[in-house]
DNA sequence: ACCTGAACACCGTTCAAGT
DNA sequence: ACCTGAACACCGTTCAAGT
Protein backbone atom coordinates (compact mmCIF):
# COMPACT_ATOMS: atom_id res chain seq x y z
CA UNK A 1 0.00 0.00 0.00
CA UNK A 2 2.73 2.34 0.73
CA UNK A 3 5.23 3.30 -1.65
CA UNK A 4 8.89 2.71 -1.52
CA UNK A 5 10.52 6.49 -1.70
CA UNK A 6 12.24 6.22 -5.05
CA UNK A 7 14.01 9.62 -5.58
CA UNK A 8 16.66 10.95 -3.25
CA UNK A 9 15.67 12.53 0.03
CA UNK A 10 13.73 15.77 -0.81
CA UNK A 11 14.60 18.37 0.10
CA UNK A 12 11.25 20.34 0.10
CA UNK A 13 9.64 17.53 2.49
CA UNK A 14 6.41 18.57 3.24
CA UNK A 15 6.33 22.49 2.57
CA UNK A 16 3.64 23.14 -0.57
CA UNK A 17 5.81 24.77 -2.76
CA UNK A 18 6.85 23.66 -6.29
CA UNK A 19 6.56 20.18 -6.48
CA UNK A 20 9.57 18.06 -7.98
CA UNK A 21 7.72 15.86 -10.50
CA UNK A 22 6.79 12.69 -9.26
CA UNK A 23 4.50 11.79 -6.84
CA UNK A 24 4.02 8.49 -4.47
CA UNK A 25 0.98 7.08 -3.43
CA UNK A 26 1.96 8.73 0.56
CA UNK A 27 2.03 12.17 -0.90
CA UNK A 28 -1.73 11.65 -1.98
CA UNK A 29 -2.33 10.52 0.82
CA UNK A 30 -0.72 13.10 3.06
CA UNK A 31 -2.26 16.09 1.22
CA UNK A 32 -5.67 14.14 0.97
CA UNK A 33 -5.57 13.57 4.90
CA UNK A 34 -4.92 17.64 5.29
CA UNK A 35 -7.95 18.23 3.47
CA UNK A 36 -9.90 15.88 5.21
CA UNK A 37 -8.35 17.41 8.82
CA UNK A 38 -9.27 21.22 7.54
CA UNK A 39 -12.35 21.21 6.17
CA UNK A 40 -13.79 17.54 6.05
CA UNK A 41 -14.82 14.58 4.41
CA UNK A 42 -16.90 16.76 1.44
CA UNK A 43 -13.47 18.55 0.74
CA UNK A 44 -11.39 16.20 -0.05
CA UNK A 45 -12.18 16.31 -4.18
CA UNK A 46 -9.76 15.24 -6.87
CA UNK A 47 -9.81 18.61 -8.47
CA UNK A 48 -8.91 20.15 -4.74
CA UNK A 49 -6.09 18.01 -4.68
CA UNK A 50 -4.73 18.37 -8.23
CA UNK A 51 -4.21 21.65 -7.61
CA UNK A 52 -3.09 21.67 -4.43
CA UNK A 53 0.09 19.11 -5.60
CA UNK A 54 0.18 20.92 -9.02
CA UNK A 55 -0.85 17.91 -11.32
CA UNK A 56 -3.55 16.92 -13.90
CA UNK A 57 -6.05 14.65 -12.60
CA UNK A 58 -4.93 12.32 -15.15
CA UNK A 59 -2.02 11.80 -12.47
CA UNK A 60 -4.66 10.94 -9.77
CA UNK A 61 -5.86 8.47 -11.99
CA UNK A 62 -2.47 6.76 -12.43
CA UNK A 63 -1.98 6.30 -8.63
CA UNK A 64 -5.53 4.95 -8.19
CA UNK A 65 -8.69 3.57 -9.34
CA UNK A 66 -10.98 6.32 -7.86
CA UNK A 67 -12.24 8.55 -5.19
CA UNK A 68 -12.73 5.41 -3.07
CA UNK A 69 -9.56 3.48 -3.58
CA UNK A 70 -7.67 7.26 -2.36
CA UNK A 71 -9.89 6.61 0.84
CA UNK A 72 -8.93 3.44 1.23
CA UNK A 73 -5.39 4.32 1.37
CA UNK A 74 -6.10 6.93 3.45
CA UNK A 75 -7.70 4.58 5.98
CA UNK A 76 -4.39 1.91 5.59
CA UNK A 77 -2.43 4.79 6.51
CA UNK A 78 -4.39 5.59 9.01
CA UNK A 79 -4.74 2.39 10.88
CA UNK A 80 -1.28 1.66 10.50
CA UNK A 81 -0.55 4.53 12.20
CA UNK A 82 -3.25 3.50 14.95
CA UNK A 83 -1.66 0.06 15.64
CA UNK A 84 1.44 1.08 16.67
CA UNK A 85 -0.31 3.53 19.00
CA UNK A 86 -2.26 0.71 20.05
CA UNK A 87 0.94 -1.58 20.72
CA UNK A 88 2.50 1.13 22.69
CA UNK A 89 -0.48 1.39 24.82
CA UNK A 90 -0.58 -2.32 25.58
CA UNK A 91 3.37 -1.90 25.82
CA UNK A 92 2.30 0.58 28.79
CA UNK A 93 2.03 -2.52 31.32
CA UNK A 94 5.02 -2.39 32.97
CA UNK A 95 4.05 0.79 34.72
CA UNK A 96 2.27 1.37 37.67
CA UNK A 97 -1.78 1.52 37.07
CA UNK A 98 -2.11 5.64 38.06
CA UNK A 99 1.03 6.04 35.96
CA UNK A 100 -0.54 4.06 32.96
CA UNK A 101 -3.68 5.69 33.09
CA UNK A 102 -2.24 9.42 33.83
CA UNK A 103 0.30 8.77 30.58
CA UNK A 104 -2.91 7.78 28.43
CA UNK A 105 -5.50 10.71 29.33
CA UNK A 106 -1.72 13.00 29.35
CA UNK A 107 -1.39 11.77 25.60
CA UNK A 108 -4.62 12.71 24.93
CA UNK A 109 -5.17 16.15 26.17
CA UNK A 110 -1.76 17.49 25.42
CA UNK A 111 -1.49 15.65 21.81
CA UNK A 112 -1.80 18.17 18.77
CA UNK A 113 -2.78 14.96 16.94
CA UNK A 114 -6.38 15.87 18.33
CA UNK A 115 -7.36 17.37 15.22
CA UNK A 116 -6.57 14.51 12.80
CA UNK A 117 -8.54 12.01 15.69
CA UNK A 118 -11.90 14.36 14.99
CA UNK A 119 -11.71 13.79 11.55
CA UNK A 120 -10.95 10.22 11.58
CA UNK A 121 -13.90 10.30 13.33
CA UNK A 122 -16.36 12.12 11.42
CA UNK A 123 -15.20 10.37 8.86
CA UNK A 124 -16.17 7.07 10.13
CA UNK A 125 -19.64 8.07 10.77
CA UNK A 126 -20.44 7.38 6.97
CA UNK A 127 -17.50 4.99 6.28
CA UNK A 128 -17.26 1.34 7.57
CA UNK A 129 -14.02 0.08 7.42
CA UNK A 130 -12.76 3.38 9.12
CA UNK A 131 -15.40 2.80 11.93
CA UNK A 132 -14.45 -0.54 12.63
CA UNK A 133 -10.71 0.83 13.29
CA UNK A 134 -12.16 3.62 15.53
CA UNK A 135 -14.20 1.04 17.23
CA UNK A 136 -11.42 -1.59 17.69
CA UNK A 137 -8.79 1.05 19.00
CA UNK A 138 -11.77 2.68 21.63
CA UNK A 139 -12.21 -0.83 22.63
CA UNK A 140 -8.80 -1.86 23.24
CA UNK A 141 -8.60 1.77 25.01
CA UNK A 142 -11.33 0.41 27.17
CA UNK A 143 -9.81 -2.59 27.98
CA UNK A 144 -6.55 -1.22 29.12
CA UNK A 145 -8.12 1.25 31.43
CA UNK A 146 -10.31 -1.55 33.09
CA UNK A 147 -7.81 -3.52 33.91
CA UNK A 148 -5.92 -0.50 35.34
CA UNK A 149 -8.56 -0.17 37.60
CA UNK A 150 -8.79 -3.81 38.74
CA UNK A 151 -4.94 -3.53 39.25
CA UNK A 152 -6.10 -0.38 41.88
CA UNK A 153 -8.61 -2.53 43.80
CA UNK A 154 -12.19 -2.25 41.74
CA UNK A 155 -15.01 -4.80 41.72
CA UNK A 156 -15.09 -6.21 38.32
CA UNK A 157 -18.68 -4.33 37.79
CA UNK A 158 -17.28 -1.38 39.28
CA UNK A 159 -14.17 -1.25 36.82
CA UNK A 160 -16.30 -2.15 33.61
CA UNK A 161 -18.30 0.88 34.56
CA UNK A 162 -15.16 3.42 35.51
CA UNK A 163 -14.00 2.46 32.52
CA UNK A 164 -16.51 3.79 30.49
CA UNK A 165 -17.26 6.70 32.03
CA UNK A 166 -13.28 7.41 31.70
CA UNK A 167 -13.03 6.48 28.05
CA UNK A 168 -16.47 8.50 26.99
CA UNK A 169 -15.18 11.52 28.99
CA UNK A 170 -12.09 11.18 26.78
CA UNK A 171 -13.79 10.83 23.23
CA UNK A 172 -16.37 13.42 24.65
CA UNK A 173 -13.17 15.92 25.17
CA UNK A 174 -11.71 14.85 21.76
CA UNK A 175 -15.31 15.88 20.02
CA UNK A 176 -16.39 19.13 22.10
CA UNK A 177 -12.67 20.63 23.20
CA UNK A 178 -13.88 24.44 22.07
CA UNK A 179 -16.81 24.21 23.61
CA UNK A 180 -16.02 23.87 27.11
CA UNK A 181 -12.57 25.84 26.64
CA UNK A 182 -13.07 27.16 29.62
CA UNK A 183 -11.75 23.27 31.32
CA UNK A 184 -8.04 23.55 32.04
CA UNK A 185 -5.55 20.87 31.52
CA UNK A 186 -5.59 20.72 35.43
CA UNK A 187 -9.22 20.46 35.78
CA UNK A 188 -9.00 17.53 32.95
CA UNK A 189 -6.27 15.45 35.48
CA UNK A 190 -8.83 16.70 38.34
CA UNK A 191 -11.36 14.48 36.40
CA UNK A 192 -9.28 11.33 36.15
CA UNK A 193 -8.87 11.82 39.74
CA UNK A 194 -12.53 11.35 40.18
CA UNK A 195 -13.42 8.58 38.18
CA UNK A 196 -10.10 6.63 39.24
CA UNK A 197 -9.97 7.17 43.51
CA UNK A 198 -12.02 4.02 45.18
CA UNK A 199 -14.36 6.35 47.62
CA UNK A 200 -13.73 3.80 50.82
CA UNK A 201 -9.61 4.04 50.37
CA UNK B 1 -37.77 31.17 7.07
CA UNK B 2 -40.57 28.33 7.57
CA UNK B 3 -43.21 29.04 5.06
CA UNK B 4 -47.37 28.26 6.24
CA UNK B 5 -49.23 25.36 5.27
CA UNK B 6 -50.93 26.63 2.54
CA UNK B 7 -52.65 23.15 1.03
CA UNK B 8 -55.11 21.34 3.48
CA UNK B 9 -53.71 19.19 6.00
CA UNK B 10 -51.63 16.88 4.25
CA UNK B 11 -53.24 13.16 3.91
CA UNK B 12 -49.61 11.84 3.40
CA UNK B 13 -47.65 13.64 6.52
CA UNK B 14 -44.04 12.13 6.27
CA UNK B 15 -44.84 9.13 4.40
CA UNK B 16 -42.42 8.91 1.59
CA UNK B 17 -44.77 8.33 -1.19
CA UNK B 18 -46.22 9.74 -4.58
CA UNK B 19 -46.17 13.22 -3.76
CA UNK B 20 -49.24 15.64 -3.52
CA UNK B 21 -47.38 18.11 -6.02
CA UNK B 22 -46.48 21.78 -4.45
CA UNK B 23 -43.06 21.37 -1.26
CA UNK B 24 -43.44 23.23 0.84
CA UNK B 25 -39.88 24.87 2.78
CA UNK B 26 -40.31 22.34 5.23
CA UNK B 27 -40.45 19.30 3.13
CA UNK B 28 -37.12 20.35 1.63
CA UNK B 29 -35.52 20.99 5.25
CA UNK B 30 -37.16 17.66 6.84
CA UNK B 31 -35.86 15.78 3.43
CA UNK B 32 -32.64 17.35 3.64
CA UNK B 33 -32.26 16.33 7.12
CA UNK B 34 -33.21 12.52 6.54
CA UNK B 35 -29.87 12.55 4.62
CA UNK B 36 -27.82 14.31 6.55
CA UNK B 37 -28.86 11.89 9.38
CA UNK B 38 -28.70 8.89 6.87
CA UNK B 39 -25.66 9.50 5.17
CA UNK B 40 -23.84 12.18 6.48
CA UNK B 41 -23.02 16.01 4.98
CA UNK B 42 -21.55 14.67 2.18
CA UNK B 43 -24.84 13.10 1.07
CA UNK B 44 -27.26 15.91 0.87
CA UNK B 45 -27.05 16.80 -3.21
CA UNK B 46 -29.86 18.21 -4.86
CA UNK B 47 -29.93 15.87 -7.02
CA UNK B 48 -31.08 13.06 -4.67
CA UNK B 49 -33.32 15.78 -2.66
CA UNK B 50 -35.10 15.83 -5.90
CA UNK B 51 -34.97 12.26 -6.52
CA UNK B 52 -36.49 11.19 -3.58
CA UNK B 53 -39.22 14.02 -3.62
CA UNK B 54 -40.15 13.20 -7.40
CA UNK B 55 -39.59 16.93 -8.33
CA UNK B 56 -36.99 18.41 -11.14
CA UNK B 57 -34.12 20.53 -9.63
CA UNK B 58 -35.89 23.60 -11.47
CA UNK B 59 -38.46 23.40 -8.15
CA UNK B 60 -35.64 23.53 -5.40
CA UNK B 61 -33.97 26.87 -7.49
CA UNK B 62 -37.39 28.58 -6.63
CA UNK B 63 -37.11 27.61 -3.15
CA UNK B 64 -33.82 28.10 -2.08
CA UNK B 65 -31.35 30.24 -3.94
CA UNK B 66 -28.65 27.42 -3.61
CA UNK B 67 -27.33 24.64 -1.39
CA UNK B 68 -26.02 26.92 1.62
CA UNK B 69 -29.60 28.01 1.62
CA UNK B 70 -31.14 25.26 2.40
CA UNK B 71 -28.49 24.05 4.70
CA UNK B 72 -29.27 27.44 6.38
CA UNK B 73 -32.47 26.79 6.46
CA UNK B 74 -31.87 23.26 8.17
CA UNK B 75 -29.38 24.52 10.42
CA UNK B 76 -32.50 27.36 12.08
CA UNK B 77 -34.70 24.54 12.00
CA UNK B 78 -32.28 22.54 14.43
CA UNK B 79 -31.48 25.48 16.44
CA UNK B 80 -35.38 26.15 16.53
CA UNK B 81 -35.82 22.64 18.28
CA UNK B 82 -32.60 23.29 20.14
CA UNK B 83 -34.10 26.22 21.72
CA UNK B 84 -37.03 24.80 22.19
CA UNK B 85 -35.24 21.77 24.40
CA UNK B 86 -32.79 24.58 26.42
CA UNK B 87 -35.47 26.34 27.54
CA UNK B 88 -37.38 23.01 28.73
CA UNK B 89 -33.90 22.58 30.54
CA UNK B 90 -33.77 25.71 32.58
CA UNK B 91 -37.52 25.27 33.66
CA UNK B 92 -35.84 22.02 35.29
CA UNK B 93 -34.87 24.38 37.82
CA UNK B 94 -37.73 23.64 39.98
CA UNK B 95 -36.90 19.42 40.63
CA UNK B 96 -34.56 18.27 42.90
CA UNK B 97 -31.15 18.72 41.86
CA UNK B 98 -29.95 15.19 41.58
CA UNK B 99 -33.68 14.19 39.66
CA UNK B 100 -32.83 16.74 37.41
CA UNK B 101 -29.44 15.51 37.06
CA UNK B 102 -31.12 12.06 36.08
CA UNK B 103 -33.60 13.31 34.16
CA UNK B 104 -31.10 15.21 31.60
CA UNK B 105 -29.01 12.24 31.27
CA UNK B 106 -31.71 9.60 30.86
CA UNK B 107 -33.20 11.96 28.42
CA UNK B 108 -29.98 11.92 26.99
CA UNK B 109 -29.15 7.99 26.97
CA UNK B 110 -32.78 7.08 26.00
CA UNK B 111 -33.18 9.44 23.16
CA UNK B 112 -34.11 7.98 19.54
CA UNK B 113 -32.75 11.64 18.53
CA UNK B 114 -29.28 11.05 19.32
CA UNK B 115 -29.14 10.17 15.52
CA UNK B 116 -29.72 13.55 14.96
CA UNK B 117 -27.48 14.78 17.26
CA UNK B 118 -24.29 12.58 15.78
CA UNK B 119 -25.33 14.28 12.33
CA UNK B 120 -25.56 17.74 13.49
CA UNK B 121 -22.13 17.54 15.58
CA UNK B 122 -20.28 16.07 12.19
CA UNK B 123 -21.89 18.70 10.17
CA UNK B 124 -20.83 21.36 13.10
CA UNK B 125 -17.00 20.43 11.94
CA UNK B 126 -17.16 22.38 8.97
CA UNK B 127 -20.02 24.97 9.36
CA UNK B 128 -19.32 27.87 11.72
CA UNK B 129 -23.05 28.62 12.60
CA UNK B 130 -23.71 24.85 13.29
CA UNK B 131 -20.86 24.91 15.26
CA UNK B 132 -21.64 28.18 17.49
CA UNK B 133 -25.36 26.74 18.41
CA UNK B 134 -23.59 23.62 19.30
CA UNK B 135 -21.41 25.36 21.29
CA UNK B 136 -24.13 27.04 23.07
CA UNK B 137 -26.25 24.01 24.12
CA UNK B 138 -23.00 22.52 24.86
CA UNK B 139 -22.40 25.59 27.22
CA UNK B 140 -25.59 25.66 28.64
CA UNK B 141 -25.96 22.23 29.83
CA UNK B 142 -22.84 22.28 31.31
CA UNK B 143 -24.03 25.26 33.13
CA UNK B 144 -27.25 23.80 34.35
CA UNK B 145 -25.21 20.66 35.26
CA UNK B 146 -23.06 22.62 37.54
CA UNK B 147 -25.44 24.53 39.14
CA UNK B 148 -27.35 21.07 40.28
CA UNK B 149 -23.85 19.86 41.69
CA UNK B 150 -23.54 22.84 43.36
CA UNK B 151 -26.70 22.87 44.88
CA UNK B 152 -25.34 19.05 46.04
CA UNK B 153 -22.86 20.93 48.02
CA UNK B 154 -19.99 20.63 45.77
CA UNK B 155 -17.33 23.37 46.06
CA UNK B 156 -17.13 25.52 43.10
CA UNK B 157 -14.13 24.43 41.58
CA UNK B 158 -14.84 20.84 42.26
CA UNK B 159 -18.51 21.43 41.11
CA UNK B 160 -17.12 22.93 37.74
CA UNK B 161 -14.72 19.78 37.18
CA UNK B 162 -17.25 17.48 37.55
CA UNK B 163 -19.82 19.31 35.82
CA UNK B 164 -17.15 19.15 32.51
CA UNK B 165 -16.57 15.35 32.91
CA UNK B 166 -20.33 14.99 33.21
CA UNK B 167 -20.76 16.92 30.07
CA UNK B 168 -17.74 15.38 28.21
CA UNK B 169 -19.20 11.71 29.05
CA UNK B 170 -22.25 12.40 27.54
CA UNK B 171 -20.91 13.90 24.24
CA UNK B 172 -18.58 10.61 24.13
CA UNK B 173 -21.37 8.24 24.83
CA UNK B 174 -22.92 10.07 21.94
CA UNK B 175 -20.44 9.53 19.72
CA UNK B 176 -18.96 6.17 20.26
CA UNK B 177 -22.52 4.39 21.17
CA UNK B 178 -21.45 1.62 19.59
CA UNK B 179 -18.21 1.59 19.87
CA UNK B 180 -18.29 0.39 23.16
CA UNK B 181 -22.30 -1.53 23.00
CA UNK B 182 -20.97 -3.50 26.11
CA UNK B 183 -22.32 -0.67 28.60
CA UNK B 184 -25.79 -1.19 29.83
CA UNK B 185 -27.51 1.19 30.41
CA UNK B 186 -27.73 0.49 34.10
CA UNK B 187 -24.13 0.74 34.03
CA UNK B 188 -24.36 4.43 32.30
CA UNK B 189 -26.89 5.56 35.31
CA UNK B 190 -23.92 4.69 37.80
CA UNK B 191 -21.16 6.62 35.74
CA UNK B 192 -23.74 9.54 36.84
CA UNK B 193 -23.36 7.72 40.34
CA UNK B 194 -19.89 8.02 40.49
CA UNK B 195 -19.53 11.39 39.39
CA UNK B 196 -22.37 13.31 41.65
CA UNK B 197 -21.50 11.18 45.12
CA UNK B 198 -19.56 13.43 47.49
CA UNK B 199 -16.60 11.21 48.63
CA UNK B 200 -17.12 12.36 52.32
CA UNK B 201 -20.88 12.41 52.59
C1' DA C 1 -47.24 30.45 -6.53
C1' DC C 2 -44.80 26.41 -7.79
C1' DC C 3 -42.89 23.55 -11.16
C1' DT C 4 -40.83 21.64 -15.88
C1' DG C 5 -37.19 21.26 -19.27
C1' DA C 6 -33.41 22.67 -21.64
C1' DA C 7 -29.10 25.00 -21.28
C1' DC C 8 -24.27 25.55 -19.39
C1' DA C 9 -20.26 25.27 -16.19
C1' DC C 10 -17.81 22.28 -13.26
C1' DC C 11 -16.01 17.88 -11.38
C1' DG C 12 -15.18 12.75 -11.69
C1' DT C 13 -13.51 9.42 -14.86
C1' DT C 14 -11.28 7.47 -19.14
C1' DC C 15 -7.68 7.00 -22.30
C1' DA C 16 -4.46 7.82 -26.02
C1' DA C 17 -0.31 10.11 -26.33
C1' DG C 18 3.91 12.14 -24.29
C1' DT C 19 8.59 11.96 -21.45
C1' DA D 1 6.96 4.66 -14.57
C1' DC D 2 4.45 8.86 -14.22
C1' DC D 3 2.10 12.53 -16.28
C1' DT D 4 -0.58 15.68 -19.89
C1' DG D 5 -4.67 16.96 -22.45
C1' DA D 6 -8.79 16.22 -24.52
C1' DA D 7 -13.05 13.81 -24.21
C1' DC D 8 -17.55 12.62 -21.86
C1' DA D 9 -21.02 11.85 -18.15
C1' DC D 10 -22.95 13.81 -14.12
C1' DC D 11 -24.33 17.43 -10.79
C1' DG D 12 -25.08 22.41 -9.45
C1' DT D 13 -27.15 26.52 -11.27
C1' DT D 14 -29.95 29.54 -14.40
C1' DC D 15 -33.97 30.81 -16.70
C1' DA D 16 -37.73 31.03 -19.97
C1' DA D 17 -41.94 28.85 -20.31
C1' DG D 18 -45.82 26.22 -18.35
C1' DT D 19 -50.04 25.41 -14.88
Amino acid sequence: MTAPETCAPSPDDHAPRRRARRLSVDDWVRAALNLLVRDGVAAVRITRLCAELHVTKGSFYWHFADITGLMEAVADHWCDAQNDSMRALVELGSMAPRERLEAMTASLVGDRSWAVETAIREWARTNVIVADTVRRLDRLVFSVVQEALLELGFEPAEARMRAGALVYACIGFLHARDSLDSLTPDEIRSTLRVITVRPDA
